[in-house]
DNA sequence: ACCACCTTGTGATTGTTTTCACAATCCATT
DNA sequence: AATGGATTGTGAAAACAATCACAAGGTGGT
């Protein structure tokens, strides 16, 4: 699968992509440089015929016989993932999560950066969480402009959402991750993504009334 | 589909629950006593087939011709969830993501009680977090017992997060939420989800180097 | 009691994702 | 340069999930 043109990639093959940059940053850090689909994908808890299938969408990039060359490959993923443009992120809402995100090693790992928190409580202006200052929200687009932000995460409550949001696109925001739960109305080309944190126990929950009726 | 014996629920209809339970909670409070399958769905921007196949696995809440009861179907997605069970949950890691967890308002909101938190900081054992006492990890099995928890939150660094799951494991946790970028091994009757916030915002920053590419 | 209308519940269909299985091909050794 | 052993890349098959389309069954009006 080497040309494309517009080949539609499958949405869970894209979140698996992140375990893979995982795995091969461990081999790598282990100074191992050839891996099998095989060995990594044990690693994960997959198949590796799913592995090499979802690396095909993006080209061929193993050696027949041999295996992937680590360092290339984590190279290609990083690059997939837009790992290697240095993505600056707005956090919306310097509540709790917010500040705690801010924070998240995961990010930085990433090529990730958290550059600035916004909020409309007066007490939280200005001062650092972390590295990170937080400002009024009214200053977004300015912002957003001085420090070349593209993603703009909402932790923000519910109810003032879908009013942020508009906020945010009006700013010229691309990319919007909300962890409000609500469904947000966004124009065609805005890319969106939901996080509701109460599905994954939600889950955990309805999982136990089920082993525990049987 | 009434009988069953162990039908097998797809585990993106068991994601959908929480939204369904959400909308059907706004309606109850506006005091609307009955909705159809596609008011409710043009809600949440998906068919309403989806929604009443949804349904369907767990039983004939509907009335045809007239639609659903909201606080009968209410009802019975909180029993389908475990909501009614008022579930009590333990967060392993009185860091920044753990210490906002235990304040988020979405688990009380769902049935849900964070009872505990847990670290091996000697500096944050004792404390308060908003309701919340912080113990020392070596409590874990006695509050346990005391508390009755059922949920572990596992909001700890990666590298003790599968030793720290087998303390867990021991003092009785039958379900455990982990939210370490790593893939914990569990003994079968464990019910285990993952948590992975890179993989959400990664997901964005790959559409951004594709739609920009484009 | 009948009719017109509405909405559910669900087989059948279509679409998507995963798994299978093997030809293609690369490496190492002689 | 030929052979044996290993592992990729990928069509084809299977499994899974979403959508369609309509019979079944309910409501309200006359």
């Amino acid at each position: 699968m080497l040309s494309d043109g517009m080949v539609v990639i499958p949405q869970a093959t894209i979140s698996r992509l992140p375990l893979y940059f995982r795995v091969l940053n461990e081999y790598n850090h282990l100074g191992i440089s050839v891996i099998s689909s095989e060995e990594m994908a044990g690693n994960l808890g997959i198949t590796s015929s799913q592995l090499r299938k979802d690396l095909s969408y993006f080209g061929d990039f193993g050696i027949r016989g041999t295996g992937y060359d680590v360092s290339d490959l984590l190279k290609q993923i990083k690059e997939i993932l837009g790992m290697d443009k240095n993505r600056r992120i707005a956090i919306i809402g310097a509540g709790k999560l917010g500040t705690a995100l801010a924070g998240y090693p995961g990010f930085k790992m990433h090529g990730l950066e958290v550059t600035a928190l916004f909020d409309i409580d007066e007490a939280k202006i200005g001062q650092q969480e972390g590295k990170v200052e937080i400002f009024h929200l009214s200053e977004l687009s300015n912002k957003k402009r001085e420090l070349g932000m593209e993603i703009a995460v909402l932790t923000i409550p519910a109810s003032v959402a879908q009013q942020v949001t508009e906020l945010v696109i009006k700013a010229g925001f691309k990319a919007i991750w909300n962890f409000a739960p609500v469904r947000l109305e966004v124009p065609e080309h805005i890319i969106l993504q939901n996080e509701d944190l109460v599905v994954g126990i939600l889950t955990l929950s309805h999982h136990l009334s089920r082993k525990l009726g049987s």
